[in-house]
DNA sequence: TATTGTTATACTCTATAACTATA
DNA sequence: TATAGTTATAGAGTATAACAATA
């Protein structure tokens, strides 16, 4: 079976290596009902508390109708709470609770850990250059 | 908005890269109205006349009950035709029609172009490099 | 018994229009 | 006028079970 065209096309290899890390996020990942949208949407609550639907909605590359089931399933399992913005009155800053920063911290380092196995036939050094020139891709 | 976590994840950017360079495809597809896999699927049969269904869905990683209607797509629009497979007469081989062979060339063209806008902050050799590493994440 | 291709179907993901409250 | 968040909804993508015909 000839595949080489289709090899050598960017879309391609992008396409099929985020689908196979994300096979292997979705088994590691299952313990905790996270998928990688949750997942994301969680840790940037983490680093960023206070933030915006809105804001998140522009980081993650989502839209905003998009997000609000899954603002309400993080709230709904109790990892996230909703408190009145401090200087704008239509939007909400979202906090984690104490048993959503212990999900998450657990979640971050099975993310971490995953990676190695994602992507076990690369070195250390190539695994590198793979993420920079990924960012390159989609940062303009 | 501090995502220096999300950005150090193989998935995350493996994702975000993948999204951005499909969402260039789409846009330069649009006028042969060809998704990523129906493009996919075309150029396999193109490169493997006679190729049956179920080899592409290998190829690809499609489940076969989800590329019936992509082969009902492309005969319904006139560039594939099923024919008796030689040695197996439950399998059908899958052949372009002469419009199949044009449009196929076309849009080839098209990919091919593609590729330097899509990853136009990277140089030649750090595309090559990029795609590579992509080989090598989902290729076992 | 196993495989090819298919139907039916369910579930998830993504996208658009339109609304409210507030800026 | 524009923005934050929401609802409803439509379309695309992905998954499983089950079947007929053939190997």
């Amino acid at each position: 079976m000839d595949t080489h065209y289709l090899e050598s096309l960017l879309g391609y290899n992008a396409r099929r290596a985020a689908l196979a890390v994300i096979g292997v996020f979705l088994q590691r990942m299952e313990p905790y009902g996270l998928r990688p949208v949750d997942f994301s949407v969680l840790t940037l609550i983490a680093h960023n508390p206070g933030v915006t639907s809105r804001q998140i909605c522009t980081a993650l590359d989502i839209l905003p109708p998009n997000l609000v089931g899954i603002v309400k399933s993080l709230q709904s399992r109790g990892w996230i709470v909703r408190r009145p913005h401090p200087t704008d009155r239509r939007a909400q800053g979202l906090h984690l609770t104490e048993a959503g920063r212990l999900l998450q911290s657990q979640a971050q380092v099975t993310a971490t850990q995953l990676e190695n196995d994602a992507a076990s036939p690369l070195t250390a050094r190539e695994l590198d250059t793979l993420k920079l020139l990924l960012r390159k891709v989609y940062q303009r």
